[in-house]
DNA sequence: TCAATAGTGTCTTTTAGACATTATATG
DNA sequence: CATATAATGTCTAAAAGACACTATTGA
């Protein structure tokens, strides 16, 4: 067997949940150095499974979280001292749980680190994060999966901030995106609960997440901005 | 260095062509078993590159034709052998050009293999094939993609072809069709030419693909089939 | 009471889909 | 001429989008 062939298999996990009112990516320091969570690849554990474990081992477990395939990397020279490739994954996780080990990882704002404000990372991952957030963004348009962002139960209002956040404009006006929502079957199911009081206004519906993956129509980011 | 990390990485492409009436796929046989055309991935070459190679190699370049990477995959025990992940290209080709080698290397009809009416295809093959015809299927939904699958210049007429060889079935009414494929910028643009007569009927006009790569709005498979 | 947020109603414009009509070729 | 295929026109129903209105809370 040609040992040419051989290469170093990493997982790399880029785990985005919405804080605030920006969305945000787990990084962890690792040499001194800010990167995604990665792992070696063993023979006796799936893709997914590494991409699930290195999470955990930082703090955020994704028994729950939505997981899936981003995409292979594995240019010539993205790492200069080995034959690495990385097999990227990308996790959406409701805000709330990861604070703590602040030195080791923490969350960072995307778009700080699109505009080149976050600290430099490791081999390609700036890239790796990039088309996890572009990826994130398009699927909000045709999937539900918006939805596994939030904690149950939430409104439709939480569900707008979401799409807010993502996109980093709104989804146009928010009482047609309201009745988008809830016309989907399958997107949102109400608990018949409403939001005890936060603030002032009238107290919200509150949903759990429905069966439906796909958004038939979708929701456009192509909608106008008011 | 850990050597379990180690991995044989090798990469696979799945090229699509309409013919006929029919979406297929070419297979190459390899040590007396079908499978897709693979190759390992050296730690000079890009993963694109490898894919384009491999499909090269069997008399199908793909030098001008859309590649795109659909995933990576590495179940334990998916290659009882060896611990590889592979990593699987998606390629969309005109027809026409590869006919030769049918020993080594031909085309399959692609419902023949989902309905098990092909040869066995090595390792995880088949589930890799499910998989690029899925993705193909859905893309052809939201992107200008079908015109990677036609020789230029073409017709509406055979434009609407390629949609019904992939989606097995017709996206709807044929002249609603033509007026959405001609209203969306970018998508076809006309030469002023028209076809010569094959067979009876008005000539058609000639287009090329156009730069629009996004379909918006798109064409949808759940539409009506009369 | 007002301010703030949630949710509904309604009007206009756009789009989809069905289907009829016109155009241009061959035999 | 008839026939086949290409392209356009038209009608109806559905959807998107703008925006006014009602509902329900806290201050």
């Amino acid at each position: 067997m040609n040992t040419d062939a051989l290469a170093r298999v990493t997982v790399d996990t880029v785990v985005l949940a919405v804080r605030g009112a920006h969305l945000h990516v787990l990084l962890t320091k690792h040499a001194g150095r800010w990167g995604l969570p990665s792992t070696p690849k063993t023979p006796e554990e799936s893709l997914a499974a590494a991409a699930r474990r290195v999470a955990g081992e930082i703090g955020e477990p994704l028994e729950r979280a939505h997981l899936e395939q981003l995409a292979a990397y594995g240019e010539p020279g993205r790492d200069p001292a080995d034959h690495v490739v990385s097999v990227a994954h990308l996790a959406l996780v409701p805000d709330g749980r990861f604070e703590h080990q602040r030195d080791a990882a923490r969350w960072w704002v995307v778009e700080d680190l699109a505009r080149g404000e976050g600290p430099p990372l490791e081999l390609d991952h700036r890239r790796i994060v990039d088309d996890a957030v572009e990826r994130t963004r398009a699927k909000l348009e045709y999937t539900t999966l918006a939805t596994r962002l939030l904690r149950e139960p939430f409104t439709v209002g939480d569900l707008y901030e979401v799409y807010c956040a993502v996109w980093g404009g709104n989804p146009g006006d928010k009482a047609n995106f309201a009745r988008k929502v809830r016309r989907t079957e399958g997107f949102v199911i109400p608990t018949g609960t409403t939001t005890p009081h936060r603030g002032r206004g009238r107290p919200a519906m509150r949903y759990v997440a429905g069966p439906a993956t796909a958004l038939r129509p979708p929701i456009t980011r192509s909608a106008s901005e008011p």
